[in-house]
RNA sequence: GUCCCCUUCGUCUAGAGGCCUAGGACACCGGGUUUUCAUCCCGGCAACGGGGGUUCGAAACCCCCAGGGGACGCCA
């Protein structure tokens, strides 16, 4: 049989996702128990919105959970490289067989003819997709385009009519009609491949055996299926996992939980709870305990055990699950080593010292001012918040805002903040001490701190966002009518804002 | 809108036709231990989405409906 090797494929495209963690989980346990591989493979195909980064705390927080590989970009492996932006000359003798075989064909249509056809085939309500409009070039007319240099990209065909059939390790078969299948691009007009066709490829030469993945993937599995048919491979075996969700049972997203396993890490989660609580959305123990290791997950493993309803990540059970292994699993001199180890990093306490010297008059005064560094949520009420100029509204605009503001931030660096705090007061025409009052509150629990500025800078985007949330939250929320409403001032805003 | 997936307590789940009067855990409520609180222990509340079949028997199997979710990008 077959050597069982799964892989883990993030986009270094943002913050390392607690969905992530999850699939990355369950396929290294699967790789592990049939004596397999888990490898990493970094998906950088969109050159845009990759950053190196990204990559960087992706593969940290990985790490911090334990989820190790044994192949990957920073270790190399006999597949090396293992990011794809190193592998394009392998895409390119790859696509060039699919043309060959008149698999694929050259695409020279226009963003704006597609997006006046998509508009008209939601008007006429039928199938949205590309209607074939290149595949009557002929073979001179494309080498003619080609050779005067116009911009193109390459879309696989597909099938006219038939079904595509496969089988999910968990689901069972599952059908899907070609004609719901859309001619994917495999080559961006920046010759770099899709997700698509650059995931077959590696998968193929990479020889994974399964893809377990997320099973928002389940309606793209066809396009895969047939480029391993287009190649003469042998596709791997496909596992749709559900997807972690919100309370409201939408996806896990950042908007309504904290998803970033940075938060997690800087709220003083211990990573053996974050990985133990991972492994119980949607699978149990045979004997139904509910803690263990990721070893005991891998000795007692069966896929099969995996329910397929999408589990509300709960973080008050995370909660609880938490003070277990703190209470169990750390004796005192290992909870004293561990909590300074978070609390008191070097590089952290050096930053906040300088913020608090010339307010100290004795050590004793350190505790009280510096607390809000190493806390969670501060302890705040909609009085806390009561100001002489701004309504209850307006701060919780102005919080949205910020929040916004600094999602879009490339660098969560003190200039960067306080520059975005600048724009916003402006935009908003309100002082920046007006502005920044509700941030003291959000985020130190009383109107007068440490520079909140340079305090946002050392608690990092995660945690920030925490406690704007949690500040909007204690103000009684924002409704979904507000919000949208917001949205869409804030969208001005920042064209304005761009235009400058 | 079209297609696909899913559906047991508020939440995570057990359940592979009779062991189900549906079990455990979190949360919540009550009680005990504790100088207080927390921990810990004990107890309680609370669910098979609806309708049809199949069967001697359905939470489990089949069909329909409803609800939820996802996909429909030169993002992954």
């Amino acid at each position: 049989m077959q050597k069982v090797r799964t892989r883990i494929a993030p986009s270094p495209t943002g913050d390392p996702h607690v969905g992530t963690a999850y699939i990355a989980l369950f396929n290294r346990c699967f790789a592990m128990q049939h004596g397999g591989e888990f490898i990493l493979r970094i998906e950088d195909t969109d050159q845009v919105r990759s950053t190196t980064k990204s990559e960087q705390d992706i593969l940290s927080a990985l790490n911090w959970l334990g989820l190790t590989w044994s192949e990957g970009p920073d270790v190399g492996g006999q597949f090396a490289p293992y990011r794809q932006s190193e592998r394009s000359a392998l895409y390119t003798t790859e696509i060039l067989k699919l043309i060959d075989s008149k698999h694929a064909f050259h695409c020279f249509c226009t963003a704006g003819r597609l997006q006046s056809l998509r508009a008209k085939q939601m008007e006429e309500k039928s199938a949205v997709g590309y209607d074939g409009h290149c595949l009557k070039l002929s073979i001179d007319e494309v080498a003619l385009k080609i050779a005067t240099g116009e911009e193109h990209v390459i879309r696989m065909r597909i099938p006219a009519e038939g079904d595509c059939v496969f089988s999910d390790m968990l689901r069972g078969e599952i059908r899907i009609s070609w004609q719901q299948i859309d001619m994917q691009v495999l080559i961006k007009s920046d010759g770099l491949p899709t997700y698509h066709f650059a995931n077959v490829v590696d998968d193929h030469y990479m020889q994974i055996s399964h893809v377990i993945r997320g099973e928002e993937w389940i309606n793209s599995t066809p396009k895969h299926l047939l480029l391993y048919q287009y190649f003469g491979w042998q596709a791997p075996i496909y596992c749709h996992m559900p997807l972690l969700r919100n309370t409201d049972k939408s996806k896990l997203s950042k908007r309504k939980n904290p998803t970033s396993i940075g938060y997690y890490r800087d709220m003083g989660y211990l990573p053996e709870a974050v990985i133990n609580y991972l492994g119980m959305m949607g699978w149990t123990m045979p004997d139904g305990r509910e803690k263990f290791t990721p070893q005991e997950m891998i000795e007692n493993f069966d896929l099969s055990r995996i329910s397929l309803g999408g589990p509300v990540f709960d973080v008050t059970k995370l909660d609880w699950l938490n003070g277990k292994y703190i209470r169990e699993n750390l004796d005192d001199v290992q909870f004293v080593k561990l909590f300074a180890e978070w609390a008191f990093k070097t590089e952290r306490v050096t930053r906040i010292i300088p913020l608090i010297k010339d307010r100290v008059e004795r050590f004793s005064d350190v505790a009280p001012l510096a607390a809000f560094f190493l806390a969670g949520l501060p302890e705040i009420s909609a009085s806390s918040f009561e100001h002489k100029k701004l309504t209850s509204e307006e701060i919780r605009k102005i919080l949205q805002f910020v929040i916004w503001q600094f999602e879009c931030l490339r660098d969560f660096s003190r200039d960067e903040i306080e520059s975005t705090c600048n724009k916003l007061a402006d935009a908003l025409n309100v002082k920046i001490r007006d502005l920044l009052f509700p941030l003291f509150v959000a985020i130190s629990g009383k109107s007068a701190s440490t520079s909140v500025i340079d305090s946002i800078g050392i608690l990092g985007l995660d945690i920030t966002r925490a406690r704007l949330r949690h500040a909007i939250a204690t103000l009684g929320g924002i409704s979904n009518k507000e919000s949208k409403a917001l949205e869409k001032e804030f969208r001005d805003f920042w064209q304005t804002a761009e235009n400058d």
